[in-house]
RNA sequence: CGGGGCGUAGCGCAGUUUGGCAGCGCGCCACGUUCGGGACGUGGAGGUCCUGGGUUCAAAUCCCAGCGCCCCGACCA
């Protein structure tokens, strides 16, 4: 391709829209513009990267035995009725009624439209196990679209879905598609951490994220340095924290009252009554579907909604609101406490550590000193239901874990029978019997492959990509246009190579040194040709390498298999 | 939805406090000189100062209402 004859509008300065890296440099590079809050015009250069994540993502699916077809992104709601996933998905999906009355979703997922599919399609044991995907635009109305591409609310999913006879074929089609899931993130040059997570409203029992280490992740994973274990914070379970039960422990005198006006954080009444937030229980009221629950955590903990939700088996787990607050506990917000209370009270492990401690007084501006589980309050159920700090050991080998902020590119499941039950995809088995089909699903952001290489791929110049994902493996820069014979060799090393199979992009403004340097450097080209005047009269070509910033002489008339033979080596990895 | 910030030429911004000709840099167009890391000179084009209303002789500037965007939080697959 000729820069001319194409459309990469580069920016020098940073886009005031823009916070983070990876949005700055994909407005930056001319890959991107903005049209509303979540919504994006993939410019051509922009296009063409995400064609090729797509491209990746497609011939490692296949590979794998999935096979691609494509579904609506018009969906009839009934189906999400059937499921109940109607209500649990709530506002996050488009809705509108068409001229018939008719209510009519833009699809954000497809579990619910495939598995319809396969109950139609699908008899007899023989068609199964059955991988189908496709790559497709899915539509969310999300609360906070965010950082340009990596949460918008219109984007590219690839979507897969396994069909199985029974348990232990499930876990083959699901190992099959997670192991296809590092080849991708592998090719793309992504530094990825596969973790265990929670499955949410997708439903099953086993979930894993794929994700990418990164500031700007909207999620946090706990890792073990010592054995490799990883997980979402949102599961990671928390071990071994209680170094001795002090429940009902009588060594301090009676709870006794004191006044906090106005101190409704841990942090205020830490700071007011000169204890530290660890010496303080904090009392969460939680509404799990119609029942409600007091959650006491340390003050120096937070709670685990997802642990809380789980563990009380709650289809919709939330903070209660200031109404409900009071009429619990007749005070408002910031003053529950555990004492007293007459709803069912679940606490976490390390709060059976604490005496003496300092709880709300159900009362406004009032707190309770001396507060000692067991001897003051009664626990129903003493659980895991804090989120894992650094302090915390792995669950799996004691060992120390650091946590990280992580951008989630990648999910797949384990989701048994919960949607070809009730939509009825089933199969006859060999002895006639009619069986559910075990199911798991699998899906990966195709744009936030873009987003998050190039938040963990990029320097003070610009993008660096790798030579997969590039939008040209090579990028030719003629230097002057009116010395007819540096232009024709340039022309030249650009002809064979794109006649050699390599993606290649020539320079061929009317720009200076300088511009198509920095132009080629914000871009991320891996390889730069560089056809000037003082080397070309050595004959000799300058090959920079963007990855290792080495600048290399190369005699002119072996330029062109020179850069072949490297892109070549690149494209092995 | 709560908190904070922003909205002025294609892009980045100043001007708003204290009302008085619509500005700067980059980019763009023309010509000339340049030509190995965002060249230089001369000349030029380009504006709904987010929108609507109000105050005023006069509003980018003050007041009221609304819209949009970004960040933090809440929420989330």
């Amino acid at each position: 391709m000729r820069w001319s004859n194409t459309f990469i509008p580069t920016l020098k300065e940073d886009p005031q829209e823009a916070e983070a890296i990876s949005h700055k440099l994909m407005v930056r590079a001319g890959l991107v513009r903005r049209l509303a809050a979540g919504a994006y015009t993939y410019l051509p250069l922009g296009y063409k990267i995400l064609k090729k994540a797509e491209n990746i993502v497609r011939e490692e699916m296949n590979k794998a035995g999935a096979i691609e077809l494509l579904m609506p992104a018009l969906q009839p709601v009934d189906l999400w009725k059937k499921t109940g996933r109607y209500d649990d998905i709530g506002d996050v999906m488009i809705k509108y009624k068409d001229r018939h009355g008719r209510e009519v979703a833009l699809g954000p997922t497809h579990e619910e439209i495939i598995t319809d599919l396969v109950s139609r399609e699908v008899r007899s044991y023989k068609d199964l196990p059955l991988t189908l995907y496709q790559i497709q635009t899915k539509f969310r109305d999300e609360v906070r679209p965010r950082f340009g591409i990596v949460r918008s609310c219109e984007f590219i999913m690839k979507d897969a879905y396994s069909f199985d006879v029974d348990a232990e074929a499930m876990e083959k089609s699901y190992k099959k598609m997670y192991d296809a899931y590092c080849r991708i993130f592998e090719r793309c040059g992504i530094p990825y951490v596969p973790v265990e997570a929670d499955p949410g409203m997708m439903g099953g029992t086993v979930s894993h994220e794929f994700m990418v280490p990164s500031d700007i992740g909207e999620d946090r994973i706990a890792s073990c340095l010592a054995c490799g274990y990883a997980a979402s914070t949102e599961v990671a379970a928390v071990k071994g924290v209680v170094s001795e039960d002090k429940t009902g422990a009588e060594g301090g005198s009676a709870p006794e009252e004191v006044s906090t006006p106005g101190a409704s954080t841990v942090e205020d009444v830490s700071r007011f009554l000169k204890v530290t937030p660890a010496d303080i229980i904090k009392t969460l009221i939680y509404v799990a579907d119609d029942e409600t629950v007091a959650v006491l955590i340390r003050g120096d903990h937070e709670a685990n909604e997802t642990k809380l939700k789980n563990s009380l088996k709650a289809r919709v787990f939330e903070l209660a609101d200031e109404k409900k607050v009071e009429e619990i506990t007749g005070a408002a917000m910031g003053f529950s406490g555990p004492v007293g209370l007459s709803v069912k009270i679940i606490a976490d492990h390390s709060v059976r550590g604490m005496v003496n401690a300092v709880t709300g007084a159900n009362e406004k501006d009032k707190h309770l000193s001396n507060v000692t589980p067991g001897k003051d309050f009664d626990v129903t159920e003493w659980i895991d239901a804090r989120v894992i700090t650094a302090d915390d050991v792995c669950p799996k080998c004691g060992g120390s874990i650091t946590i990280k902020n992580a951008i989630e590119i990648g999910h797949t499941f384990k989701l048994g029978t919960k949607y070809s039950e009730v939509l009825g995809a089933g199969f006859l088995d060999k002895s006639g019997k009619q069986r559910p089909a075990i199911m798991g699903c699998y899906g990966i952001g195709v744009n936030r492959i873009l987003a998050s290489l190039i938040e963990t791929s990029n320097d003070k110049n610009g993008i660096i990509w790798p030579v997969s994902l590039s939008p040209y493996e090579v990028v030719v820069i003629p230097l002057k246009k009116d010395d007819e014979g540096l232009v024709n060799e340039a022309e030249g090393i650009y002809k064979a190579l794109k006649d050699n199979g390599v993606d290649v992009l020539i320079d061929d403004r009317e720009k200076t040194a300088g511009v198509k340097f920095k132009d080629a450097d914000l871009i991320g080209f891996p390889v730069q040709a560089v056809i000037g005047k003082k080397s070309l009269d050595q004959g000799k070509i300058e090959v920079n390498d963007r990855i290792s910033g080495e600048k290399e002489l190369v005699d002119a008339d072996r330029a062109v298999d020179y850069i072949r033979d490297r892109i070549e080596g690149m494209r092995k990895g």
